[in-house]
DNA sequence: TCGAATTTGTGCGTATGTATC
DNA sequence: GGATACATACGCACAAATTCG
């Protein structure tokens, strides 16, 4: 069984060859494995090897109970995370880009910290925070997951205690603290490469183990104490995700 | 095949709870697929399975002919891409950490620009570049890999034509260019999920398939000419990256 | 030095689960 | 609800690499 005769790599190249042809046009659904196993002669489980390759390159896609299809290539969007004189806001996450996204959110005023999530903001494990879920939309599909925390003992009692609800609905966390007398200072974003989870997959319609940045960000005021933080899933598939950066007279 | 009952997952669950109560210590090689295969009276194969799933979890490690090892936890290192007040550089990529980093390079002086340098870059495809091939080490070990082009026309002529040899060498890209009249004002990092061709997992030590994260990063000069452009690969499993930005007096 | 035995890694066929139409 | 299609678990055979006598 030498490399050269490997028939699930020959079959995927082939495929790959007669979708270049255009003998399946982008949306088309492809002969079903059972009939294309019969054309080559092999069983069908050689060419769900085969699809696997091109499904894993972002060429095919497949679709329990309906069909292998020829995916139709969706642009990737910039999303840039830092602009010099911009700084980074929720809502730079999407709605500045152009006019198309939104998003939807729901909150918890009194949901537990869990580990991690306390760990970064300097509480307890389980004290109490207000915790908000993001799916930022276009064109009404999801995108873009998030999940926010903040401490519950920051907000209580004043009126943006609720980051999408009350006068400052959707307008930042920076704004919102300010409101209080925070000021924001500085944010730390830790990304991590990682493969998408069932669910998440789900939710941002790519497949289980696709690609996705995970990233990890939290809010500063002025005396280092941290005031939020932020768990998002990026799917490498529609983003692009970059950042500008400034450089000194000099480096040390 | 109910889900509940899934052999390969059983056995992986059991076989990490037996590591995690030290029954084979960090370093240590399991009993052969044969032997645990009698034991768990299950078929090679299903035990295959099973190590897979830790070997990408990281907890496992299998060396083709020679055996399955409890893989040793190797410590993350953070690097930091961006510090306010002190930006970030090829040193700060790994040097500025601690004394334990070092790396090695070579340099072609005339390497003809990929099409994708070039379009970063700004030149015509296949314009001359300096093109320089970065291996950084950790106790001898690379565990960073990275490419570096410049336009050979920016430098040629000059003393600081090459990144690692000359009177700055190994000073970094801004202070280089300083030394030639052009001023680095900006950089922009592009950070995306990927995984470790068989090449690069060889030069890291890491496996084929196991996460990185791509950073594609290009300076720019007063003008907004491109003067560098980079392409780094940094294994998940080493490296711990983040981005500290300031936050301005509000968001737009 | 070399080759046989051992061990991991991979391809492929069969059987079955599960979603879709 | 039946037929169809993709998805996955598992068993077998064999290749590749290592180890050891």
């Amino acid at each position: 069984m030498s490399p050269a005769e490997r028939q699930y790599q020959r079959i995927a190249a082939d495929l790959r060859r007669r979708i270049g042809l255009g003998e399946w046009q982008t949306g088309d659904v492809l002969p079903s494995r059972a009939k294309l196993a019969i054309e080559y002669a092999v069983d069908a489980n050689v060419l769900q090897r085969a699809q696997q390759l091109l499904i894993t390159e972002g060429l095919l896609e497949g679709r329990t109970g309906s069909g292998t299809y020829v995916r139709r290539p969706v642009p990737r969007r910039a999303m840039v995370r830092s602009r010099i004189g911009a700084p980074v806001s929720f809502r730079a996450d999407l709605g500045a880009i152009d006019g198309t996204g939104s998003w939807e959110s729901s909150t918890d005023t009194n949901s537990p910290a869990p580990q991690r999530v306390a760990a970064r903001l300097g509480v307890e494990p389980g004290a109490p925070t207000v915790h908000t879920v993001y799916e930022f939309l276009i064109d009404s599909q999801p995108v873009l997951l998030a999940n926010s925390w903040e401490p519950l003992a920051l907000t209580q009692g004043s009126p943006v205690i609720c980051p999408e609800y009350g006068p400052l609905a959707g307008q930042g966390v920076v704004r919102r603290m300010a409101e209080i007398g925070v000021r924001v200072e500085r944010a730390v974003e830790r990304t991590r490469p990682s493969r998408a989870t069932a669910t998440q997959a789900n939710l941002l319609g790519v497949s289980a183990g696709d690609l996705v940045t995970l990233i990890e960000r939290t809010h500063y005021d002025q005396d280092g104490r941290a005031v939020e933080t932020a768990e998002l899933v990026v799917p490498d598939s529609r983003w692009d995700i970059s950042y500008e950066l400034p450089i000194g007279r000099q480096e040390s």
